[in-house]
DNA sequence: CGCACCATTGAGTAAAATCAACCTATGTGG
DNA sequence: CCACATAGGTTGATTTTACTCAATGGTGCG
């Protein structure tokens, strides 16, 4: 199953009836490397991506230089549902490593939704679930620390990552520069790296190679973070791994850093 | 006309034919007073609310008492298009000015959505647009000063403000404490208090008797907090007052402070 | 009047930024 | 295979920005 369905599993359970109306939609698929642009700001949106592979980044670029990272685009992520109203893009989309996307023209995923309840609703869930995590980083860099703030934003990665994949890694390779992190967060590059020094050196993470990033005690990161899930709107948790369980919906969900 | 319908009037122009499953629709008006409660984080929503009059506050807590202001809702505003995904609140939503409010039932909301195209598309705008002024929020925190900061948040709010009202107001009553402006914007109280009483003494800005705030020179304060109308959404501009000019759906329009 | 709430101001502190050097991988061309 | 360039990460010294703590004063209200 795509990834794209297991994102969307997270919410709803649809059957392939359910999702024939998905899966008829004329498409393309495109690649980007690492570095293209998806969306420039200014672009008049016509389209609605999907990632199956791969990262990419929302962001906005001040008129000297500074950026802004507004949040990270993962496998399983759709964007613009804001195209569906006609307008001119308000920042960039990129590839931060090899993404491969699903590009459907607007109006023929307009189209979908009208005749389909259960993905309108599926989707509309997507869309909520984005504006909660915006919101999620407005509270992250507004009234956290540097440590809470870094800490908090793996925690959601991995845990957008597990929703999307269905893997349960505490491994979590993360393809992103200290100035990425930075201009996500509202920091320095600098100061990210001493910030992430010190949590190596608190065992709270350790790095490999190739920005692999292992969280050594996810309950005492996201502790220390104030980590909490609520905000992403799980309703059921489908985990597949090892030894791991499987949760129903409808089952009482842990609210910290499952 | 109502507020609400100038808002939305900003993007699109219906006849009022086409509001009529609007105004046909079931709802009530409901009258909170400073301080109440509109939405409770944690509450299941079942209801969209729509802002006629007074000011209203989009926040979440954190566990030792951190309080991070995650928008403003002025008249005109809609919110919450996400309880049509059947969820839980995952932050309140405050009165910080006594506050009129139009509150429909979702699912009739929805059935209004399905029987009308250009309603659709009009609140599908605002939804966008609600959107995009929280990822201007993440610019604005992650990477602008206080005095940045603080001139653009104002900016924002007038821009809005005349937006709903069509009044072309310089002077804009804020009702926001120090508390509040810094909690929004992720600073402390002492340092807002400071930062305006320099802004004051630069003629940024005057402040009058109970929150009046005066925009002296809006095109300087736009180029000294960078603020550009695009992220508004903005299609044309209606303004109703002496020797203000009107303009037309298509006539292009000037980017910064208008 | 006295209380509550808010804004302001001063003094000292802390968190993060800046500037700059240096180190390590990786990749390239000779 | 080595010389060199590039990009990213780290570390130290110093500065800046904003925070904290604390006192003071105004305003509205019962």
């Amino acid at each position: 199953m795509s990834v794209f369905k297991k994102r969307l599993g997270q919410y709803v359970t649809l059957d392939d009836e359910e999702w024939g109306p998905f899966d008829a939609l004329d498409h393309k698929e495109q690649v980007f490397l690492a570095g293209d642009d998806i969306v420039r700001a200014g672009d008049a949106i016509r389209h609605v991506f999907i990632v199956m592979e791969g990262w990419a980044i929302r962001y906005r670029l001040l008129e000297d230089g500074r950026r802004q990272i507004v949040n990270f685009m993962l496998p399983g992520d759709v964007f613009d549902l804001q195209s569906l109203a006609d307008l001119k893009a308000d920042h960039s989309l990129t590839a931060i490593t090899e993404c491969k996307v699903l590009v459907i023209a607007s109006d023929v995923f307009v189209d979908m939704l009208q005749c389909s309840a259960s993905l309108a609703s599926a989707f509309w869930w997507s869309a909520v679930q984005e504006e909660s995590i915006l919101r999620e980083q407005i509270v992250r860099i507004g009234r956290r620390s540097a440590r809470e703030r870094i800490g908090h934003l793996l925690l959601e990665l991995q845990r957008r990552f597990v929703g999307a994949t269905g893997l349960d890694v505490e491994r979590l390779t993360v393809p992103l520069t200290r100035a990425d992190i930075a201009d996500a967060l509202g920091l320095t590059p600098v100061h990210v790296s001493r910030t992430m020094s010190a949590m190596r050196r608190a065992d709270l993470i350790t790095e490999g190679r190739g920005g692999e990033i292992t969280i050594v005690d996810r309950n005492k990161l996201a502790r220390l973070s104030h980590f909490d899930t609520d905000y992403l709107h799980l309703k059921k948790l489908q985990i597949i791994g090892a030894g791991r369980r499987v949760m129903e919906p409808g089952e009482p969900q842990r609210g910290l850093a499952d």
